[in-house]
DNA sequence: GCCGTTTTCGGCCCGACTGTTTTCAGTCG
């Protein structure tokens, strides 16, 4: 069954959009509250597709207007009067909302006095210079919507990066400011410190007492393409693949204030704002402070503003006002993970498999720096095309390990191995092979285009294997190159509570798999996770603060992952899983 | 459009920047 409630959802956010445009208004009010409502409704337990208008009224953010909506969609498919704002705001016209530096009023006024119906319309008056005899509009106004448009042609604007190319773009950058003498703090902020899988601009916040210089620095570098605004505390950069970068410059003693403003999200901010007003006081990006007499409440760091605020500190990727802040302010925000608790990597491959990199000894070596106290070889089993391995090397391996054991008698290394889940549920090799494995993780690779019936069954397959310990990437995404396989996740995740299967919070950033809201849902029921960087080199080992910050983003507290555990715990429970099932 | 012991109207988060103005409106994050 198709999720109606996200279909209810993105007509209710175009709804929102559109009546911006309609109120001429960026702040309309009633674009707000639409957007409230879904936040809410997202946040209700339980069916809403069958709760009637009485009891949507009682949702906190529903109102009649909006409920009578609700029940509309879900009656007749429709909303009219989103249908009716669709009529006055064809794609053409909202194409051109989408310019950065055109608003829903000048959009008004450029329909109403010059006729301007589309981006090619807009193109011709420019080019006729018809707006500057409007009021309030210049040669400026012309050149920059000129280089809007160009720009939006090149799809560079609106389209958003996934956060495996971006992240490594943004500690480059700020390594590099890092090492200026006059930068005492740099961090990256928005919607990539939140851990989002797709990035729409970089937000980088620095702390320097002297702005001198930093700016001219990043215009130096040799990755950086344009840059159309700067000044001395503010200022846009495009990199060389056209990633846009803005950066902010603040004085130290707000640099907690302005990390908390930049980092957001939006709603978690405005609701920050509540609570500051709640109390007398004002909070902006210089910091929280008294609204009459401007004495400062807090603002060096984000703690001290949370705590002032009566919360505990919140972690940058569960700000999305989903809860987190009623939940902090009860105290009852999840113990998060912390990725110094992660004590072993539980998907790693070698050079064995055809797609690895670095030798057994290279890896083992890395997993003892790391301080892990135990390590699972898992190359992909026979039935992957090229990079499989076969059952007479993987003997080998198990031979090798255990003589390599010995040299590391602080680590347990298990001999493992990535399973395929074939078409219909299938496995590698023979039952009697894998269950002579220490680990087996078990995961789509292949056949990406079933069904979401015919996926859900593979994967609940699998998990009733005996020899089966987790499910790795869940759905098989590749963000921003190919969706995940549809699966019923009440089902999937049902089972994996059922038979014990862990679900793993795959590292890989290209990855993040399973997804935030997948791992929310998951934690309800009492999943068991186990987070893996999947590393097909000794240097993705580094990659598992990722799965951790996706476990803070999917409030997967400490105690719910297994590879937290101390060895014993986790090597009973990965063994008794095996012998349970395996009789 | 929602909300309510300072309630059924008048609020709703906050400030910087830009371009254009001569005190501010619009846009953005």
């Amino acid at each position: 069954m198709p999720d109606r409630s996200e279909d209810l959802f993105a007509l209710l956010g175009e709804l929102a959009k559109l009546t911006i445009l309609d109120d001429g208004d960026p702040q309309s009010f009633r674009a707000r509250a639409y957007e409230n409502a879904i936040q809410e409704l997202r946040g209700t337990p339980g069916d809403i597709t069958r709760m009637s208008e009485a009891e949507l009224v009682q949702l906190d953010g529903v109102g009649r207007a909006i409920a009578k909506k609700i029940r509309e969609f879900f009656a007749t498919g429709r909303i009219a009067k989103l249908e009716r704002l669709r009529e006055r705001y064809p794609p053409e016209v909202q194409r051109l909302a989408q310019l950065p530096g055109l608003g829903p009023k000048l959009l008004t006024r450029l329909r109403q006095e010059l006729g301007v119906e589309s981006v090619d319309d807009l193109r011709t008056a420019l080019d006729a210079h018809a707006l500057r005899p409007l009021r309030g509009l210049g040669a400026k106004t012309e050149e920059r919507l000129a280089r809007a448009i160009e720009r939006l042609e090149l799809g560079g604007k609106d389209r958003r990066t996934p956060i495996a190319e971006v992240m490594p773009v943004a500690r480059r950058l700020v390594a590099e400011l890092a090492s200026l003498p006059q930068v005492e703090r740099v961090q990256y902020c928005g919607s990539l410190r939140r851990l989002l899988p797709t990035i729409g601009d970089v937000d980088l916040l620095v702390a320097a007492t002297d702005p001198t210089g930093i700016v001219e620095h990043l215009r130096s570098l040799p990755t950086v393409r344009d840059a159309p605004r700067f000044g001395d505390t503010r200022t846009t950069i495009f990199t060389d693949r056209g990633l846009q970068v803005d950066v902010r410059i603040v004085a130290p003693e707000q640099f907690g204030a302005a990390a908390l403003y930049f980092t957001g999200s939006k709603a978690h901010n405005i609701r920050l704002r509540q609570l500051a007003i709640e109390r007398g006081w004002r909070l902006n990006e210089y910091g929280l402070l008294d609204a009459e007499t401007e004495r400062v409440i807090a603002r060096e760091s984000e703690e001290e503003i949370y705590a002032a605020l009566g919360l505990t500190a919140i972690p940058p990727p569960m700000r999305e006002d989903t809860g987190e802040i009623e939940a902090a302010a009860t105290g009852a925000l999840p113990r998060v993970l912390d990725p110094a608790q992660l004590c072993g990597d539980l998907h790693v491959h070698t050079d064995l498999s055809g797609d690895g990199r670095s030798p057994l000894e290279q890896v083992i070596e890395r997993a003892q720096t790391r301080g892990y106290r135990y390590l699972a070889i898992t190359e992909h089993g026979e039935d992957l095309a090229i990079n499989g391995v076969t059952r007479e090397a993987l003997l080998a391996q198990r031979e090798t390990l255990r003589r390599l054991e010995v040299r590391h008698p602080d680590m347990r290394l298990l001999h493992g191995v990535e399973l395929n889940i074939g078409r219909d549920g299938g496995l590698d090799y023979d039952a009697d092979f894998r269950a002579s494995f220490d680990w087996c993780v078990a995961a789509v690779h292949s056949h990406f285009e079933l069904d979401r019936e015919a996926q859900t069954r593979r994967i609940l397959a699998a998990m009733r294997d005996p020899s089966v310990n987790v499910i790795g990437h869940l759905t098989g995404r590749m963000i921003g190159r190919r969706p995940g396989i549809e699966l019923d996740l009440d089902a999937v995740l049902r089972c994996a509570g059922e038979t014990g299967t862990a679900i793993e919070v795959n590292s890989a950033l290209a990855r993040l798999d399973a997804a935030w809201e997948v791992l929310r849902k998951a934690r309800e029921l009492g999943v068991t996770f186990v987070v893996n960087t999947d590393a097909h080199h000794v240097d993705e080992l580094d990659r598992m603060q990722w799965g951790a910050l996706q476990c803070q983003r999917g409030w997967v507290d400490a105690e719910h992952v297994a590879n937290t555990w101390p060895a014993g715990r986790f090597l009973a429970w990965a063994a008794n899983r095996r012998s349970t099932r395996g009789g």
